[in-house]
DNA sequence: CGACATGTTGAAGGGGATCAATGGTGGTGG
DNA sequence: CCACCACCATTGATCCCCTTCAACATGTCG
């Protein structure tokens, strides 16, 4: 393994250790995941609907998305995976695909086999414990999308989905967050909004002045605002709440 | 334990194994978990937003329901748990309530702790890859869900989630589905499906001929049109996909 | 029997969809 | 270097699904 696997491994690694407590040997067998690292350009699915695979996706440069569709074509966004996000961990224990997963943007993924993770899940408790939380927390934004989609209008939608995903980044989330990059065309905001392509562009209109959505960046103007007008409260994303008695380790009594 | 609470577990044992493969060791195990019955008033939360847990609660008797919420007060279900399902497994991994749990008709619950099940986790292998995998489950119908609200008009959403349900309460999904009860009111049902309740009841009556919804219980006269007209697949559901070669312990490669 | 939750129905309004057309913008090749 | 094309953003006009409000019916439980 070279290092740029290496780094893209640490990415990982950072994302795990934000919420799960690990010692140095935990973090050194992942840091030692074999990989393999594959490009994918804009549009194209890596992942696809009924397949069953044998490793999951480790994005680590790009974005993509998990698609669902109804029949007639239509496509609805389910979630977005950043730098650092595990796509279809889950797909260790579930290895048949209920969902689509498609590139955004040029993205890099690194493929790790599913015998690889069960490895280290097998020898370190702690980290069977972290991959399953994390996929937790997966769990507790899609549960959000629900309420966003299903009871907030547009505007407070559309807000809340761009706090989101800024405290996903990591970003500041003072009264002065700083631009990011996020390069997705509002037709994409659509599916993952449930709106339309017309709608959304009227929907950042409405919301300018509190957050700009321009060329593949977003600039957040006034924090404070956005946060209100999405209703947003960053407590699910469960930043930063490693225990504080260490609850790492699945074991007896 | 008595009786009861025994019989009580073999109904999360009997969804457990819908999905993974245990030895008798591991099934013992699971069924000789300490418990703790309690019974809950219907509208009445039994886990509330913001709590730590130090228990899981598995629903015995009744139908519970996540609830996210806006800040005007309009609630969105965001799942249904029926008797077998554990209701937040998850929180053995994330204590930290994300969102509430509430009984919609009077229901019993098992509380199970996290001790306890962390125990069987950690002696059983295959039992802690079946609690993730259960969780995974929960995941992919959350998943469903934000189609169904997004995407979906009223009719098609109000039948994909009655098919979901009538699937996952185990029903015969041939051509002449029996009826079921289900006792929910048409102000949950709204809830669920992010509409109103007065196109709840226009929806139902919509559906008149496929599928009747009062007193309590679903009919459903015509499970192919109602699967038709909800674009209702049921394989993220994993019914009895127990992988033919056993995948059933997280061990080494 | 009263009180209260639930179900039902009508009428009116709105948020967002759809249709359609135009203007940018970047990539590609001649 | 420019012509061309594909994709994306933008805007207006119209429509409709669903919401909201309001009234009434029905059922249920103390």
């Amino acid at each position: 393994m070279h290092d740029a696997s290496r780094d893209y491994l640490q990415l990982f690694l950072h994302r795990l250790i934000i919420r799960s407590r690990f010692c140095d040997q935990e973090m050194q067998a992942i840091l030692d995941l074999p990989t393999d690292a594959v490009k994918v350009a804009a549009n194209q699915d890596f992942v696809c609907l009924g397949e069953v695979v044998d490793h999951a996706c480790l994005i680590v440069e790009g974005i993509a998305g998990r698609f669902g569709q109804t029949e007639d074509g239509v496509r609805q966004i389910t979630a977005f995976y950043f730098p650092g996000d595990m796509a279809d961990l889950h797909s260790v224990v579930q290895p048949r695909v209920g969902s689509a997963l498609q590139a955004l943007t040029k993205t890099t993924i690194l493929r790790i086999s599913h015998s690889a993770l069960r490895g280290v899940a097998a020898r370190y408790p702690a980290v069977a414990e972290a991959f399953w939380r994390d996929c937790m927390v997966d769990a507790a934004v899609l549960s959000q999308w629900v309420v966003n989609v299903g009871r907030r209008d547009a505007r407070a939608g559309m807000a809340h989905l761009l706090c989101e995903i800024a405290t996903r980044l990591g970003l500041g989330t003072g009264s002065h967050a700083p631009d990011f990059a996020f390069s997705v065309t509002q037709a994409q905001l659509a599916d993952a909004t449930g709106l339309s392509t017309v709608h959304v562009n009227r929907t950042l209109k409405a919301l300018a002045g509190i957050v700009t959505v321009a060329r593949g960046s977003v600039q957040i103007h006034d924090w404070d605002r956005l946060a209100a007008v999405g209703e947003f409260e960053a407590d699910y994303l469960q930043i930063d709440v490693v225990p504080a008695e260490p609850l790492k380790v699945i074991q007896p009594i």
